[in-house]
Formats: C-alpha cells, sequence, structure tokens
DNA sequence: CGCGCGATTGAGTAATTTCAAATCTAGTGG
DNA sequence: CCACTAGATTTGAAATTACTCAATCGCGCG
C-alpha cells in the first residue's frame, strides 16, 4: 500500500526514505464498498484521492436527472471534484465506487503544506496536473472528431480492462451516447 | 507590455522587482499578422506562448481535412500543444492567428529552468495548470450534457466578446457543430 | 458596379435519441 | 437441477437532431 504510492511518485520524481514518509504522514487510508458515495454534489469536497484499488467514477447529473461520467479513475489515478476542491466550495459532482475500493484521501490544507515544504511534490503535482489537462484535452478532441463508434474505439484502445469492469451503460455514460446506440454499435463491427 | 505579464503573475504570486527581472528574461516577444501560423501540426513544438494582445486558434486537422478548434487564446492565455511541448515530439495541432497578435514564448527549457531555480513560478504554474484541467473539465461536460445550442449559449455567456472578433464559422468548428446548424440555432432564439 | 466572403436557407440524408418490448444472464432459493 | 427474479443488454420503430450539398442572400471593398 505505502510502497504502491511511493512507486508512483517515483515514476516522476526521486525520494529518500525520509522524505517519502514525511509526505506518506499526509495521507490517510479509506476503503469503500461498491456504490459508496465518495463525496456527494452538492456537499464540500475535503479530499482528493489517491486510488489504491477499485474503480471509482466522477459524475455530473443534468437538470433531467440524467447521469454523464466525467471520469473513471482506476489504480494509481488521481480524482476529485478539483474545482470544489481548490476552491472550497461544494460540489457540483459526485464521487462514485463501482467497485471495492481502497483510496489515500489529501486534505486540501495538506496538499498545500506538501506544496509549500516540499519542493519535488509541487513538482510532482505539476507533472500530474499538466498529464491530466493534457488529457482532458484529447478528450474534448475525440468528442469534437469522432461519432460514437470512433469514440468506442479509442476508450477501447486506452483502456481495455474498463469494459471487462464496468457495464455498457456506464461506458455509453462516459462516451456521451445513449446505451442503446452503443448496443447498435456491434452489428457492425 | 512587461507589465501585463507582471501583472498576470501576480494574480498568483508576488513578486519582487529583481524576481520579476529574473523571471522576464525566460522569455522573448514574438509578433504575428492574422492567419500566420505560430506552429505547424507535424512540426516540433518549441514554445509556449503568453498571449499579450489579439487572439489565437489552437486547431486539429482530422483525416477529411475538416479543421476543429482546440481552443481559442485570447489576452492573458497560455497556450500551446503541450503534449508537445512538454514530450518534445511533433505537434498534431496547429497554432493559428486570428488577429494581428503579439505573444511572450517560453521554450521548453526555460520553462524547466524557471521551475527548478524559482519556486513561486513552479508554484505559478502548478495554478494555471490545474485551473486548465478544470477549464477542460467543464468543456468535456458541456459537450456530454449540452446540445448545440446550450453550448452555444454557454460560450456566449463565458466569452461574449469572442462573439464579435471571430466568424461564426470559427465559432461552430469550436462548438463541434456545422455552421448551417449554427446558423439555424437563431431561427429559435 | 461587380467580386468575394461569410452567413443563411432549403431539401434530402444520416446519425442518434426515445420509448417500448423482448432477450439474455447471473444469482437465489426450493 | 430447475424455476424465478432483477438487472443489463439488445432490438424495433418512430421522432428528433444534426449533417451535407447546393443555392441564395448581404455586405464591404476595390
Amino acid at each position: 500500500m505505502k510502497e504502491t504510492l511511493r512507486k508512483h511518485l517515483e515514476k516522476l520524481i526521486s525520494l529518500t526514505d525520509d522524505e517519502f514518509n514525511a509526505i506518506f504522514s499526509h495521507f490517510a487510508i479509506e476503503h469503500y464498498k461498491k456504490n459508496d458515495f465518495i463525496f456527494q454534489n452538492g456537499k464540500p469536497v475535503k479530499n482528493c484521492y489517491f486510488v489504491l484499488s477499485g474503480l471509482l467514477k466522477l459524475v455530473y447529473h443534468d437538470d433531467l436527472g440524467k447521469e454523464h461520467i466525467v471520469s473513471f479513475s482506476m489504480e494509481d489515478w488521481w480524482e476529485s471534484d478539483f474545482y470544489a476542491y481548490f476552491t472550497q466550495t461544494k460540489s457540483t459532482m459526485a464521487l462514485i465506487s463501482l467497485e471495492e475500493t481502497s483510496v489515500y484521501s489529501l486534505p486540501i490544507e495538506n496538499y498545500k503544506s506538501l506544496c509549500a515544504t516540499i519542493p519535488k511534490m509541487e513538482n510532482f503535482f505539476l507533472q500530474k496536473s499538466n498529464l491530466g489537462f493534457i488529457g482532458s484535452q484529447q478528450r474534448i478532441l475525440s468528442l469534437l472528431t469522432s461519432n460514437a463508434k470512433e469514440r468506442y474505439h479509442i476508450l477501447l484502445k486506452q483502456h481495455p480492462s474498463l469494459l471487462q469492469r464496468v457495464s455498457k451503460t456506464q461506458i455509453a455514460t462516459y462516451l456521451g451516447v445513449s446505451r442503446e446506440t452503443l448496443s447498435r454499435l456491434h452489428s457492425y463491427k
């Protein structure tokens, strides 16, 4: 567990034992069953989360109550409603477990003190944020340039394991198509 | 000009004169006419850019040659093909001026040395990157939850000045609808 | 005046949605 | 081992939305 986080950090920065232990003390472990709310929309967002094991979805409910999946978070991913987290406002989204899931949680004060006291961690978060931004931009591009079938195959290529782990309804909700349309794609290939 | 950048940085971090001058020396000014390429797809991306005045579009050309606008960059915005910039690979997108435009350019080596030598700047870029990520996620959400008309009104609300500055064809390309569809939206409101 | 470009309009087509019904699947208890 | 149920998936058919291609309009500028 501890080693999982350490390995994850050391993909981008190098750490001594002391440094890692100092960092590690900022996190707390949390466990969730399947279909638990990690946080709900309308509520403050105290933490961001590093997923140790399991699977989460970050969802937005529109005016009609329809659910839209902003992102899936698998092992080794960071997740939160980052707007609400950084601005300490109430969430517009909910974070929900799709499997039994373990996370390390990082309260915003700890995030700030990590950045302020351990320059390497600030650099780590900067790199992660840049990667997150790039990833989002590519998702925007896939929504702009591709139809349902193409988007499905892009997802299939990027995260083949996801299709084994979540229902097709969830996949459709992520791709931005109805589950019926997603189902019909298979008729063609 | 120099003051524009300084004011921009000081929205998020505070700087002494000396600090700012050290930072400023990492940038170079560049001027472009309307419809110039700042960089082209297929070419390396040497810089990221801070827009002093004018307007840019970051575009992707799909297999059919159709253009998709990933983002507009107005005054006070940072822009690049960040994937190509950070990984020093060739761009998949092009950055093009829509007006006469002045930018400060920041080569990747200078970005890295800024981060490494001036912790405040690393913090600045972290905050900017977080904001950029949040903004992208909201655009994803608008693409998932809203139809053409709603997306148009969201853009109208967020950047009313944009509609005065660019053609409706460009707006349509950003929204992910055909210009004819955008045109027909007005019939309803 | 006439050219050129962007915006609009029209008509037919393609993609996707919606609502409803049917089918499949995995787990449960008899 | 089988029947039953709940949930997920697929299929059908009609309606909606957006796209394409073509033609027209409107306007600024040489």
